[in-house]
DNA sequence: TATATATTTTAGGCATACCTAAAAATGAAG
DNA sequence: CTTCATTTTTAGGTATGCCTAAAATATATA
């Protein structure tokens, strides 16, 4: 199975979990707007690789080795989603765009961008260049950066 | 065919016709390590859907079609790279992470992703926040944020 | 508890992007 | 210009993740 494959299905496994004990294949199917045969047919596959139990006709729960992998995933997609949201991306977009990126970014990059995220977020008010993004991005202009800034940031060069 | 599959190949496509004029099976095969006949299957159906140029034994080369989408998955690509070089992630990691990216994100995300750095560029000095991070990837310890700094995105908060 | 209904699985198919092995075309050298 | 090596294509095969239709099982109701 493809890594995307294994990871999509877990995640959509892992946020059903919650409100009922065992998920079944048509949980899932109407959930991603698949088949239910489809989905019986990734449920042996994620069996046969040890992320699921599950047994004909009677639902499914993650192992152990599914959960993790749940957890991983799940917060790499929050941590996506928060980045994009930081940018100023709408909710819907940074959603749909960081569902794709937690399967494919290496762990540094990924690494990174969370701690990216928790240093702007660490400043506790919004950092300046963010104005500067947002109103490029409304309205095509960039404006200069302001020399106090400037100057702040040379004096942290120099350090 | 898949967004991914036409958008890669013809990448690599671009890029091999600077040194010679017509593309053949063979120099994709070798520069994706894949076989020749798989690229002969890619290269009918490229040709199909109007990206390429292409008769039987004699090699290809990009429409106009193919080369509007050449261009705008290389700039998508260099400013992705770009965008994470930035951040700090090593060369390897960047292109290979942006060669993901590049396929999934939504214009407006892709958008927003160029115009942050053009935001961070224009400030001709490193960001104070880029040491933040810096220090925080390899020492796994988040610093508190500069006063004078605080003050700053206060003041720009207010406008 | 028998039967009707709803759910789930099986069996067989399809498209994609890869493969191998064999056939066809190209082109280089005597 | 013919033969031999190389390149390219064709034909047929594989795994993945989806599908439909039919069979099997489970569940709800009379």
């Amino acid at each position: 199975m493809r890594k995307k494959t294994i990871e999509d299905y877990i995640e959509v496994i892992y946020n059903l979990h919650r409100n009922k004990e065992l998920v079944h294949t048509n949980d899932i199917a109407s959930f991603l707007n698949i088949k239910p045969s489809s989905v019986t047919e990734i449920f042996q596959k994620l069996k046969n690789e040890g992320y699921l139990n599950y047994e004909k006709y009677s639902g499914a729960t993650l192992t152990q080795k599914g959960i993790k992998i749940a957890l991983k995933t799940k917060i790499k997609h929050e941590k996506l989603t928060e980045f994009l949201r930081l940018l100023g991306i709408d909710k819907k977009t940074a959603e749909e765009d960081a569902c794709e990126m937690e399967h494919i970014l290496h762990p540094i990059t990924m690494d990174t961008i969370i701690k990216f995220v928790e240093v702007v977020k660490k400043c506790e008010v919004t950092p300046f260049w963010l104005y500067r993004l947002k109103k490029y991005v409304e309205t095509g202009k960039l404006s200069k950066c302001p020399s106090d800034i400037f100057k702040i940031c040379q004096k942290y060069a120099k350090n």
